[in-house]
Parts: C-alpha cells; structure tokens; sequence
RNA sequence: GCCGAUGUAGCACAGGGGUAGUGCAGCUGAUUCGUAAUCAGCAGGUCAGCGGUUCAAAUCCGCUCAUCGGCUCCA
C-alpha cells in the first residue's frame, strides 16, 4: 500500500497510508493527543478531523489548548443551540450563527420572540444534545442541490445565503437529523461541547440592515472547560459591578432625567469636580505643547453650517433654533469657530503651525436606542483641537499629538491600540493631497514603534485618520482619541497663507481629540478604576472623621486648615461611632480617612488611614498637605 | 428608528382588580464610642405620564416618555 509523508510543525516527517486523516495522523503520533484533537490545520487552512490528507501537506493538530480551538468550539456550540431550536420551535427558520470574540450567536427568524425561560429551555436542550455525542459530519454538495434541499426544509435563509455565494458548492455540517450550510470546521461530535451559556435575547436585522427583517438573536458564550466558562461569567460580573451608571449614583457623581431629556448628563458636585480637575490638567498639557487655547459660540447661523458641508451631511444629527427670522444651528462641532479665528486675519507661513484648542461642549442628536450611560449621550465636551500647518509640517504634527496621546494614556494607566483608515472611494481631495496625509499618519505610526493595524477604504470622505482605541483594566477598547485630516473645510472656507515666495497657498488641517468626550472618558475612568479614583483624580481626597464630639472644634480647626491648603476634603462630625463612619466613608471610595481622638488632638496631629485599610504614621495636617501636593504632581 | 424587557419612597427590591409593603438612607431622641453598620421612635409614595375598560385600576388594554439588552463580528 502506498504512502504519504506529512510534514509537522517541528518539521518532523510523519509517513501515513493514503487516505489517512487528520484524526489519523494524531492518533499515529500518541493516544493522548487523538483524544485532545478538535480539528486540524492543513497548509495553514482550518479542517475538521476528518478531513484526508495529501501527500507533502504541512499539517497541524488543533487541540483545545489552540489558539484557534475557542472559535471552533463556540462556533460548534452556535450549531447546537440552532439544532436545540428547532427541535423545541420546528417553525424557526435558521440563518447565520458565528463564533464571536466573546462567545456566539445564532440569528432566528420565529414569529414570536424567545422568553428567558425559552432560553433555560433550549440551553436544557443543547445539554441534552451534547450528552447523545452526536456525530457532526460535513459533506459536500453542488450549489444547486443544496439550495434545493434547504428550499424543501423550509431554510429560505440559507437558500438565499448559498444563492449569493455563487460558488460551485458548499459544505453542509450535519449532526443527529440537524443539517446547517457552513464552511466549518467543527468538533467531531456534540459531546465535546462541554462547557457553555446562552446569555441574552436580541432583536437583529437581517445581515444587519435595518430595512431588512427584524430577526431574534440568542447570544451565548462557549469555552473549552468548565472553569474558563465560569472565570468569563465572573468577569462579566465584575464589569457589571464597575458599571459607570451603577456607580455613578452611588458615588453621587451625576444623573440623568426624564424631565429634562434623554443623553443629557447632570453633573452633581462630585462629578463636576472630576470634570474640572480633567479640564485643569487638560488646559495645562495643551498649553505646555503649545496650543492656544480658544472658544467658539454654542450656535452659529444655519448659513454657516451650509457652507461648512455639515448642514448637507451630518443634519439629521443636529439641533436648529430660530430667532428673529435667522436660523441657527447647536454646534455638533467645534471647527467652525476655529476656522473663523484662522480666517480673522491673513496668515504668513511664519505663523503656522496654529494649534487651537477648545474644551468645546457640542449637541448631536443620537438615535434615542444607541444611549448608553456616561458613553453615548447627546451633549458632550470634546478636547478637541484644529491644527493648520503647511504640509511640510504636517509630519512633525501628527508625532506631536501620538506623543501627546501617549503620555495621557501612560498617566492614566491605559495601554492602547492604533488604526489606520485610508481612503475611501467616496472621497474628495486631490491624489496627492491624500498620500501626503497618508503618509504623514503612517510615518508618524511607525515612528512609535507600536503595533497599528491599517483599515483600508475605512477613512472619512474628507481625509484618512488614525483611530485610537484604549484598553481598560477589564481589557475592554474604548474609541476615545482620533487624529483626522480635512481637506475640505479649508477648501471650503479658502483658508490661505502666505508662503516664502509670496504666493498664497492652502493650509494643511488636522482635527484631533486626545480624551475624546470628557463625559465618555469619565465613564470609561470610572469602570477603569472601579470608583476608587487615583488620589489627583478624587473628587473628595480626604475626610476627617471624629472619634466623639469632644474631638469636633480640634477636627474643624483640620478641616479648615486643609481646606485653606488646597486640598479636596470632608468632615464627618456626627455621633456616630468611628467604624459607621470609616465605613461609609470607605463605600464613597474616598482616599484618605483623617481620623481624630485625644491622641491626635494633644499632639496636634491627624492619623490619615488609607482605604486599603492601612493607617499612615501620625503626622501634622501640613505634612498632610504636602504629601497630598506630592502625590498630584506626579498623578498618583 | 427597529425588536424585546423593565418603570412601585432618595436607593435596592417585594406585591398585585377592592383605598400600598420590606431593608437601607432621612428626621427625632437616647448613646460619646478608636478603624466596614449602636438602639428606639417618627415620617416618607397620584405605584413614570396620559387615555380606555370596570361599580372599582398601581394591577387589565392602548399611546407617550424614560431605562436596560441588542440591531458592524456575515455559511
């Protein structure tokens, strides 16, 4: 009988009979790892154990310890609960069921919406399915037949899926009397699909358009072992404990009112003291990196917006007003003004680069189901800057602001990631005009030694832009800081300088924003630090507390010398007993606790417990002070 | 905007066609106490808003508003 020879990653050679499998090739190279193997990779492609191999193939064991096995399994799991579906709801039509960073789902066209206590059921069922280790075989069938196998079951879904794939056939997974169009792989069978969670209902549009069928999503979540299953269950309770808006009331930070309207923030004292310390710290940075600092009106005449493009393009996300017979628009930007401040006088290429920089609040009318907390509302404040340059300078700028942006982020602690977008095909501005900024970005990219990935097409119509997505203490990314460059306001506005040879020439702009929106990145802080604010960020840094009332004139003396020094700081002076005070104290997240008995009254000294628990040395309430101004400076 | 769920005291929640309940917070009093909850008493609500059904609605129905989970992860 003839032989193969295949080739494995350590680059060992391995001779199999011809017709060999995936799942032979594991088991000729031990027991163990036939039975860990989920799928396999030949030449690189992803392919179920069943797959047979070919003379000279590189080939690869997928087990669960893979990087690739969470998709197959989750993808897997997707099949089961569709398989459960349609044995509790026979007249559920499937549609598409991908594995997804967090887990899967499966999009369903029902009559009636699914129930939580549907969901226990079909997770029942999907128990019950995975515990009959049901084989999960894939075959191949002509484009045709297929299409016409699903139209007899009823799958017009996937007859239309396979239609507009317009390949000469597809693979077709099946397992216990369920078949599925999919590409694969799979698990050898539902057995193996050991540990995994249906999580929520959805609505979701067919192929995500809304003009489409609104269809019922399950969500669920899969992973190799029933440990890894519960340590994400448990992060995602660890989120919800984070969550902003949770702690957002309980901190009294701010809150949002159905009298006054929907996405529009309240700020109580706590949380307009953290937005105020943000916007000190903001101003300084601008100012030390040479930005001037500048401000625009909140409405400016809807002519403006005309000429601008806004009125044409971003309308239906704008507020208008009418006043004696003059329309006006709410700025849902802030370039304008800056444009207006450029155009105020002429420009000599000696003044550039102009950096304007506004904390400039801004209205846009967000879809009222996409509102989410501090992170989708409808009033905000950006940091945003417009910078006009020469396009010599351009290069030298755009470092300048990922410099920028990385010594936020270092303050605050955020790791994050860069992107890319370039140009559309919908897009205005010359060829040249684009490579230029293009460029520029991608030097500036390459120029932070940092990993960037690059969305091509994905860039705005006026310009391509690096898109910077931090990542919180729960590895979660947040869209917060963007460098874009426009070719068309300054077309649009003819702004010009005169260059060296006296000629006037076309300003280069770029828009950026470093924190983005001051209420987004305060509710991204707050999940960060899960409310216990670094000491320079608290709203309330510190709180003396009285052990009896005799303590009370000593600790208001404290208080007031504290208060006098700059320091953010509480008393607590009721008769109450110290530990009721240390532990709502403790439950505000506030830093320091300041605690006074006859042993700090005679030495004239306060004894600062931290809210881990651990007391300082005594010390004087200057040393307190100073000691605080030490750990703001370096944004401790 | 669309699909589904939810809306009861400041907060967390229970109840449910026959004139509203618990805990915490609040107020009053007692207690004067050293590192996460002292005790007692009192007060607090047009049950999101509007309309309908009914002898009777917080409860059932409709609309509106708001909140929550989603609607970009493509066999």
């Amino acid at each position: 009988m003839p032989n193969i020879n295949i080739s494995l990653p350590d680059g060992s050679i391995r001779e199999l009979p011809v017709g060999a499998t995936v799942s032979d090739l594991a088991a000729s190279i031990g027991a163990g790892l036939a039975k860990a193997a989920i799928a396999g990779k030949i030449n690189g492609a992803l392919v179920d154990l069943s797959a047979q191999l070919s003379n000279g193939a590189n080939v690869e064991i997928i087990t669960e310890k893979s990087l690739e096995a969470l998709e197959i399994i989750r993808h897997s799991a997707s099949h089961l609960m569709a398989q459960a579906v349609k044995e509790l709801f026979p007249k559920a039509k499937v549609t598409i069921g991908p594995a997804i960073e967090s887990g899967f789902y499966y999009d369903f066209d029902v009559d009636t919406s699914f129930t939580p206590e549907d969901l226990e059921r079909i997770e029942a069922k999907m128990a019950e399915l995975a515990a009959a280790d049901l084989k999960i075989e894939r075959s191949e069938l002509s484009s045709s037949d297929a299409i016409k196998m699903f139209t007899d079951l009823g799958e017009s879904y996937k007859a239309e899926l396979i239609n507009d794939l317009g390949a000469e056939t597809v693979s077709i997974y099946t397992q216990g009397g369920f078949a599925d169009l999919c590409r694969g792989p799979h698990l050898p069978s539902t057995s193996r699909i050991k540990a995994f969670k249906l999580l929520s209902i959805a609505g979701a549009y067919w192929r995500g358009d809304e003009k489409n069928r609104m269809l019922q999503r399950i969500y669920g979540t899969a992973f190799a072992d029933k440990k890894e299953l519960d340590a994400y269950l448990h992060r995602l309770e660890e989120a919800k404990r984070r969550d902003h808006r949770k702690l957002g009331k309980e901190l009294d930070l701010f809150s949002f009112s159905d009298e006054v309207g929907a996405g529009l923030v309240i700020w109580h004292p706590k949380g307009a003291m953290l937005r105020t310390i943000l916007e000190d710290f903001e101003r300084r940075e601008h100012f030390k990196r040479g930005y001037d600092i500048v401000v625009g009106p909140q409405i400016l005449k809807t002519e403006l917006w005309q000429r601008s493009g806004h009125y044409e393009n971003y309308r239906e996300n704008m507020y208008f007003t009418e006043v004696d017979e003059q329309g006006y628009g709410i700025k849902p930007m802030n370039c304008l003004a800056h444009m207006m401040i450029y155009k105020s006088q002429l420009r000599s290429y000696r003044d550039l680069p102009l950096r304007y920089f506004e904390l400039g609040t801004v209205h846009r009318h967000e879809r009222a189901g996409v509102l989410h907390g501090l992170l989708r509302v409808r009033g905000f404040t950006q940091d945003d800057a417009h910078i006009l340059c020469t396009p010599d300078q351009l290069d030298a700028e755009i470092k300048g602001v990922l410099k920028f942006v990385n010594d936020v982020m270092a303050i605050f602690g955020f790791d994050y990631e860069m992107e890319l977008s370039t140009r559309p095909e919908k897009s205005i501005g010359d060829d040249s005009a684009w490579e230029l900024a293009t460029n520029a970005l991608l030097s500036a990219l390459k120029d932070t030694g940092r990993p960037y990935e690059i969305n091509e097409g994905d860039g705005a119509f006026y310009g391509p832009k690096i898109d910077i997505k931090l990542k919180d203490a729960l590895d979660r990314r947040w869209q917060c800081a963007t460098i874009q460059c426009d070719f068309t306001l300054p077309e649009r506005f003819d702004l010009h300088y005169i260059a060296p040879d006296g000629e006037k020439k076309r300003p280069v702009m770029v828009h950026r924003v470093i924190l983005g929106a001051i209420e987004r990145f305060i509710g991204v802080l707050i999940e960060h630090y899960a409310g216990s604010f670094p000491l320079w960020l608290s709203p309330v840094q510190a709180i003396v507390l009285t052990v009896t009332d005799n303590h009370i004139p000593y600790a208001q003396d404290v208080l007031a010398h504290l208060r006098g020094a700059g320091i953010r700081i509480q008393g607590d002076f009721r008769n109450e007993k110290l530990s009721f005070k240390i532990r709502e104290a403790q439950l505000q997240k506030i830093p320091y606790m300041l605690v006074i008995g006859d042993k700090e009254m005679e030495h004239g000294t306060v004894t600062p417990r931290y809210r881990d628990g651990k007391n300082l040395d005594p010390m004087k309430p200057l040393e307190f002070a100073e000691f605080v101004e030490n750990e703001r400076k370096q944004f401790k």
